[in-house]
DNA sequence: CTGTTAGCGCCTTCAT
DNA sequence: ATGAAGGCGCTAACAG
């Protein structure tokens, strides 16, 4: 038997019962609805005190048909840039009045199918979708149960859908663009397994812009793993050969990557080699040499996502696409 | 009105009546009974298919008391190790089918009380608990309500409490008695606001050492904030004028900004300066030079906390509290 | 302003 | 093996 964590708790009807009043006055003072008298309110509320009385949420959810429940799914991907859009929602939930439901999911199809199940019987009253292994028919199984979902980073509409676009594109071609036009160096695409619908169109990006200028010989994808360690020495192997290249990567740690072989080698940033995060972090400003980088403040994207879904819930959103456009941050390791 | 996210939704009676049974047979099938006939089981399953039907979580919850529901409260800062911990727990929370709630929390007395407040009222099955804010009377006030729980980094005890140690005291001590033992510098203590108990403890802890070995005079509390720029401003001015020191920091990102500025001063490290990390994250083997650090497993320690949980609520916990100890990595930052 | 009553969707004895 | 009925705790008309 498990452990009945709530059984005998103390229930509205005995507040009703203790307090003299019925169910419906003590409900009113809960949902604070305004027609009680002062001095009901007041008995009601000290017998509510006085017993230790909470509302069972469940309950409540179960007769509002209302959880005040936001499902939030993201990779299960230990990334600082994923933890901070988590930050963003769950504060911002917090000032909403929202309770908020975590899932996690790994780039799996079945995994990604069950967390969408499990979505819709949790009875969230809206979910934030952040992961690129979610795809379109996820969304229209959301849609078909009427859950009412923001999609950050993937371009989707729908009556109950609004999204956030993540768009790193400009300032990625821009990179490339003034690369080229100075300098003609190869670039040396860091590229991870499974790395997620974001960066698999920011790969795109820079292919077709090095097609665009003609450069498409110089494009090198170098397949890399999430290891630091093991990222470091594919790229030692290839910068010994190599000795000079323009790099970009995905995230600040495969960057740093990058840059420690490249000072192993005796190889100097950014003359020999230059690189560029497109996920820029904290790290980017701390690392030595400090990382160019294309940042964005994904802090701001997770509490911009849940304020649309606040607004969503109470249907005063006009707005259902917003885009957050990434800014390029120069630093020491490329030249321009 | 806010959008009635599962009003129409297929319930268990329309399965009922289009499978032909009755609610109890069709409830014996979601909830994998086997008292049902292999022949209507696949009937009812059919229909279920058909139908799009999904079991409310709410409805069940309040049937049977239990939400399957675990409440995280963790502290609203975004610290590497705390999305460690973070990912351990929900990593596991999914393997035995648990949903998980997320709480922020600031070092707010009042925040924290409408915290716990919250976690009753949503009727979580049990709550995990890592957050130094969290005292004495408010693992009681769950208590009351007899919520299990399990806290991380405090030592309580009691009926429905089980805990996780995190100690670093010895690998802590023994560092700073090597030090001692070859070395004469003072110790500066990079104190940050309102770091919750466990780090406050730890500064204890050197305090407490430092007497031990009648080196009170050396011990310097530094104050200084969570910005790493401001941290390494604060830090530039005291080295320029002291030129060494043995700096503990809590944080990587902290022990970067001492690293920084020693290296902009021209201070090599670590003979002139010495850093250790108590908190050590990834990028202390990533920074150049690599931190020597106190690491434990945080990831782990999430996943343990989340496995105790479990065992918890179907009481088959034997072992109430758990301890995990700390390491010294001795790495770049230190002479030892 | 307050009380009565009927659900919300599901589970669970107790009969059959 | 299956069905009927009461209850989980709360809200929301509808009366009064």
């Amino acid at each position: 038997m498990a452990s009945s964590s709530f059984k005998n708790r103390v229930t509205i009807y005995e507040v009703a019962k203790v307090s003299g009043y019925s169910l419906a006055t003590v409900s009113r003072v809960i949902n604070k609805k305004d027609n009680v008298t002062p001095e009901t309110k007041k008995k009601i509320l000290d017998t509510i005190e006085r017993l230790g009385y909470k509302p069972s949420a469940l309950a409540q959810g179960l007769a509002t048909s209302k959880s005040t429940n936001i499902g939030l799914v993201l990779p299960a991907r230990n990334y600082v840039y994923i933890s901070n859009v988590l930050s963003g929602m769950v504060d911002i939930a917090k000032i909403y009045g929202y309770q908020t439901s975590l899932f996690y999911t790994k780039p799996d199809r079945d995994e990604v199918k069950e967390t969408i199940e499990k979505l819709i019987m949790s009875h969230v009253d809206g979910a934030i979708l952040f992961d690129d292994a979610l795809k379109e028919e996820d969304f229209s199984e959301l849609a078909k149960y009427k859950v009412p979902i923001v999609v950050i980073g993937q371009n989707v509409s729908g009556e109950n859908i609004a999204s956030i676009l993540l768009d790193f594109d400009n300032a990625l071609r821009q990179c490339i663009q003034e690369h080229y036009q100075y300098f003609k160096e190869p670039i040396y695409f860091l590229h991870v397994e499974n790395p997620g619908v974001l960066v698999e169109h920011l790969e795109q990006v820079v292919v077709d812009e090095m097609s665009k200028l003609h450069q498409e010989n110089k494009f090198h994808k170098v397949p890399v793993t999430d290891s630091y360690d093991e990222t470091y020495d594919v790229i030692y192997k290839l910068l010994k050969e190599k000795k000079e290249g323009f790099f970009i990567a995905s995230r600040d740690s495969l960057s740093c990557a990058v840059a420690n072989a490249s000072l192993d080698l005796n190889l100097t940033i950014p003359n020999n080699v230059q690189i560029l995060s497109i996920i820029g972090t904290k790290y980017s400003k701390i690392m030595r040499p400090k990382l160019s980088s294309l940042a964005l403040d994904m802090y701001e994207v997770g509490s911009i996502a849940m304020r649309m879904m606040t607004k969503f819930l109470e249907q005063t959103l006009k707005q259902k696409t917003f885009t957050f456009t990434a800014e390029v941050n120069h630093r020491q390791s490329s030249r321009l």
